[in-house]
DNA sequence: TTCCAGGCGTATC
DNA sequence: GATACGCATGGA
């Protein structure tokens, strides 16, 4: 870790990194564009980070906070150069790297990260952003399960999350009377821990692999969201290849920024 | 107006 | 187990 002080605050020096492609790629829905970084949190740890010319700056943080929340949030303990060497005998995934080289999957909190894909659901990211966004001004954070399941369905009417709001609310309650345990699903083996968080009322395939992966940093996690399946069918209608396999949630994240942005354009 | 968005529950076979 | 359809909301 290349890191030095400066007027209080932190900055990394760090490869393998971009802040647009690692904070608005559609893993998580809570950091905002300031006018020279972002502006986020790790679940109320408040942060603002900003690009500087040869180093990132960790804004009103402490070395103590950053090796232990920031460091670990956007996996900076992990070689991203080698993934990419990995990936790169790949012939799709080599674009995409090319593409977008400084994405980086985020160690995101586990409630946070099952929410927010609940919340995704046949939905737009624009739309998730502002759902999520109502929840925190409405909250005043990002609800813990216990502050919502104390609530009724036509309590969250305000995030006009449409027929979401019940399956949030069922998640919260379930997890609230210690029916579903995150933490210890997040240590059970894969189709274990799959099954588990689909008894939840609206977690199906999808979400469940969200929240293992972005959530819990299940990175052999595959989620198969619409546009990971044109990837599927476009480029690897015989499977992911065998080495990509273990890292294949990392992967993932990758070939959705490639695929959007190239349909976009 | 119609279609679509990081899907899932339900009904039906 | 596979397939069809409705679902809230809002932008294109």
């Amino acid at each position: 870790m290349d890191y030095f002080f400066k007027n209080g605050d932190i900055c990394l020096k760090q490869e393998d990194f971009d802040l647009d492609e690692t904070l608005d790629c559609g893993q998580a829905f809570r950091w905002k564009k300031t006018g020279l970084g972002y502006y986020g949190f790790y679940i109320n740890t408040p942060l603002e980070i900003i690009r500087g010319h040869d180093y990132f700056l960790f804004k009103n943080t402490t070395e103590e906070e950053f090796l232990h929340v920031w460091a670990e949030y956007f996996d900076l303990y992990t070689d991203y150069g080698e993934l990419k060497r990995i990936f790169s005998e790949d012939e799709t995934l080599s674009k995409a790297c090319k593409f977008a080289g400084g994405i980086r999957l985020l160690k995101q909190d586990k409630w946070e990260a099952l929410c927010s894909f609940i919340i995704s659901q046949n939905n737009n990211i624009p739309r998730i952003k502002g759902i999520i966004d109502r929840m925190c001004n409405g909250f005043g954070e990002f609800p813990t399960p216990l502050a919502i399941s104390r609530l009724e369905v036509s309590d969250l009417d305000f995030l006009r999350a449409g027929f979401r709001g019940k399956y949030i609310l069922d998640g919260a309650k379930r997890i609230a009377s210690g029916e579903i345990d995150l933490e210890l699903i997040s240590k059970m083996e894969l189709p274990e821990a799959r099954k588990k968080l689909q008894t939840i009322v609206g977690v199906g395939p999808k979400v469940a692999e969200c929240a293992l992966l972005y959530g819990m940093y299940r990175v052999e996690a595959f989620p198969m969201d619409v546009w990971i399946k044109r990837v599927m069918e476009k480029y690897y209608k015989n499977g992911i290849p065998n080495d990509i396999i273990p890292y294949a949630g990392i992967a993932q994240q990758f070939l959705f920024h490639y695929i959007r942005k190239f349909v976009e354009n």
